[in-house]
DNA sequence: AAGTCGTAGTCAATAGCGTTAACTAACTTG
DNA sequence: CAAGTTAGTTAACGCTATTGACTACGACTT
């Protein structure tokens, strides 16, 4: 009779929202890891039923989506384009990889996924922005938008499920692993396992996105500025 | 009394294997969709029983490693190292794009995971081989192997993806469906939509693969052949 | 102030999932 | 041919996403 005994009682009515569900759910990958994302959980998280969610969400793969389009908002907050498009290029390569590495369980679930929404527009016109000054048009600026967006993306994604896999198991080291019948016949890496084992991430992106940035560059100057 | 009336006899001993049951794994995924990996339809593939699967896999995700390996096997089957290094490279990350292309759904399932398995250390190899006689050593050979591999394995893992959300959904235009409140905030993406709409994956994977094999160059004259 | 109405939140039920334990029969071994 | 292993089966479990029916909150009317 009391207002509650255990928490039973009915949420009010505006409790709820794509914005607040979203953020719960995000709170909640980054908590407890990948398997997190379900609608009891994510319910439970909101203290409210473990079908409420449906009220502001068609399904879970739609709250995917929307937790793509948080971690484009959230990697592109308080982006403004740089005065050399080349740092433009990397700053916003970096604030991906910043997304992954910091909500990696979130990031390995949703940052593969095409939102269309609006802050994935953000992202995509500023690239193209970057890619404009630095001379670029037409076929030649999609084109180079592609090859750097993609690297990008697909890069930082797999950097985020790195992150959950090495978190789930213990990764162990390399070729001692392997245990190949014949070690023999591997040389080339049985020699290159200890440097492997040295390789830093963070540097292998930082190439890869210096890669792209340098080929704009040298198609922009073959164009004509 | 006789043999079976609708299929109910009990299965021969030696009738699964490891092989075997990979093998019926891709067909299922290339036939019929990512979601149809499950224990129930694995196990009516083969004409086994539900749970027969385990006995030789402990769960489903040792599965899917083992797919991922296949998936290394079928990519290098029959490769051999080219006289130019770069062409060693460029027909690995083709063998890697068009097993993607070929295996949609199982490509995004296991492509993004690491087997530590033969066929992933020959990969390895393959790719340390190449970088060698291009001129690097050591974490110079190391770096750029993973400047190449986690490029070209991320890039047609993502491509994988698509291809299987592509063929969930109908894939619609660009800023089209986008409808933001303002398209004049968003200039570049709404002039360059007919360009987006009409890349070509295959042409900006290309490019990537170049970009690496460029770099590696240029690493290798730098440190002197 | 009472009435009505749309709908956000809840409850109950369902089919399908991965996984486990116990069972049984086919092959291997002595 | 007897005993023992174990691959394949059966039945059950708890968890999942999703659905339809229910209900009560709060915004509209007048």
């Amino acid at each position: 009779m009391t207002a509650s005994s255990v928490s039973r009682r009915r949420l009010a009515r505006g409790s709820l929202s794509r914005q607040g569900i979203v953020e719960a759910a995000l709170r909640l990958l980054d908590e407890e890891g990948p398997d997190a994302l379900t609608f009891a959980r994510l319910g439970s998280a909101l203290e409210a039923s473990t079908t409420a969610v449906y009220r502001h969400f068609a399904s879970r793969d739609e709250i995917v989506v929307a937790i793509a389009e948080e971690l484009d908002r959230i990697s592109l907050d308080g982006y403004e384009p740089a005065d050399d498009w080349r740092d433009s290029l990397r700053d916003l390569a970096w604030r991906a990889w910043r997304t992954a590495s910091e909500h990696p369980a979130a990031a390995a679930a949703a940052m593969h996924r095409t939102t269309r929404g609006i802050h994935e527009l953000r992202a995509v016109d500023a690239v193209l922005q970057a890619v404009h000054e630095a001379g670029l048009r037409d076929e030649d600026a999609a084109m180079s938008y592609a090859v750097y967006s993609h690297l990008v993306l697909s890069v930082c994604s797999q950097h985020a499920t790195r992150l959950v896999s090495v978190a789930a198991e213990g990764e162990e080291g390399w070729v001692q692993v392997y245990h190949p019948t014949d070690p023999a016949a591997y040389p080339y890496a049985v020699q290159a396992a200890p440097h492997l084992l040295a390789i830093d991430h963070t540097e292998v992106f930082r190439r890869q996105v210096e890669l792209v940035i340098t080929d704009v560059e040298a198609r922009a100057g073959r164009a004509g500025v």
